[in-house]
DNA sequence: TGGTGTATAAGTGTATACAGAAATACACCC
DNA sequence: GGGTGTATTTCTGTATACACTTATACACCA
């Protein structure tokens, strides 16, 4: 279904660079040179440079006049953004359960079929597979909200946090967990039900919080 | 205080093109082209195109294969920004109260007070230099709560948000009524009292949009 | 008259060349 | 040995050239 309009090397560099600050792989305060990765990358610094700017309206990469300063997100950040989640995106679900069409309930039920499909199937061969679907869940999620504010907003902490640190490793209890938060949701919006997705919309996310907290606290 | 580096003509043609794409001065939909405006702007295509790649990433410019398209911003759009704002600065203000410091304190102080100057003054000339300091006064309380997520979140709401349309004439009786939220603001930051901060923040930004929508609603 | 095919024009994507600034290294002088 | 001045290297910023794609216009043919 995604457009597929060539995909320059440019938004290739664009995608690489963000999953891998974001995934940590640059160390943060690290610095990089557009010669330098674009003798890495075997491109010329054009394409490299317009990635740049773009990692740089993200706040993701600053410019120092001399050299380019890994920013990336913290630990903390991703907590942030996770509470902001938790307000925006119930108010998004709550537009949504007022606006959304049978059409677009029945995607979004055909998403969440084929998650459980998956979860369900279990392997660690499906968990991109899984994620993708969850993404699409949430992103499905935001354009029903049918505000674009709402939705670029959205997107943009909804990306950020799935790519930090390859985030959430996925356990088939938690991804069964997570599956029926989003069947909460669903149900809600079916039912054209404002107040209940909106609750079930930041649970869901205070939840998703929660189970990456547990995993990081963990791991320290 | 500003850092000025040196500020390339890609920056200013960002710039430029932001303030005249949220101003409204291109139609929603309308296609320019990389050449076209290079030959405009009198410079080479490489700028431009950093310029155009920032647009994209803000969302307000979309590529097309051929061509861009302006999306820009709507009047709903801009609502539905007031709204996300109304939740993330109140909690901004929350935080900002638990942790400011007396010299970040001090600095909004002298901030408010050179604000209550240019108003009191009146006259329309001060009316940039009135907006600007409203603007500091925002961007300094999302920079004391300490949080990266809402400080970006934030900044980039406010900054749309005040570009566009060249919004909110100025009335006295309005800016004084603005004065007096940012001093309750104040006030609640100054006893560190999160809950009263979050409470003035949230409804500041309530009455904004009020202010904003009457003079809107008159207008057409 | 309508459709098709080609030529042309317009636009983006990428590489490269060049200018200028800034940090760095090094030699020279005290 | 230390400090200073210069040369060199290493960046970024901008312009330009070229490849490639696609829309468009126009002529030709059925």
């Amino acid at each position: 279904m995604k457009e597929h309009k060539s995909i320059s090397i440019a938004d290739q560099i664009f995608e690489q660079l963000e999953r891998d600050i974001l995934a940590g792989k640059y160390q943060r305060g690290e610095a990089l040179s557009e010669l330098g990765l674009a003798k890495q990358l075997g491109v010329s610094r054009t394409p490299i440079r317009e990635a740049i700017r773009r990692l740089e309206q993200e706040n993701i990469l600053q410019e120092t006049g001399r050299g380019l300063l890994v920013v990336g997100i913290s630990w903390e950040d991703m907590m942030d953004m996770y509470e902001i989640r938790m307000q925006i995106e119930g108010l998004a679900a709550r537009r949504a359960a007022e606006r959304i069409t049978d059409a677009e309930l029945a995607a979004m039920r055909d998403t969440l079929d084929l998650q459980r499909y998956y979860v369900e199937k279990g392997g660690e061969s499906n968990s991109a597979q899984i994620k993708n679907l969850d993404s699409q869940f949430h992103e499905q999620l935001y354009q029903n909200s049918g505000s674009k504010a709402y939705c670029d907003t959205l997107l943009s902490l909804h990306k950020k946090i799935t790519k930090f640190r390859m985030a959430s490793v996925s356990k088939k209890s938690r991804a069964l967990q997570s599956l029926a938060e989003h069947e909460t949701i669903y149900q809600a919006l079916a039912a054209h039900d404002g107040e209940a997705a909106a609750r079930a919309a930041t649970e869901h996310v205070r939840q998703a919080r929660e189970r990456i907290r547990t995993i990081e606290t963990k791991e320290n």
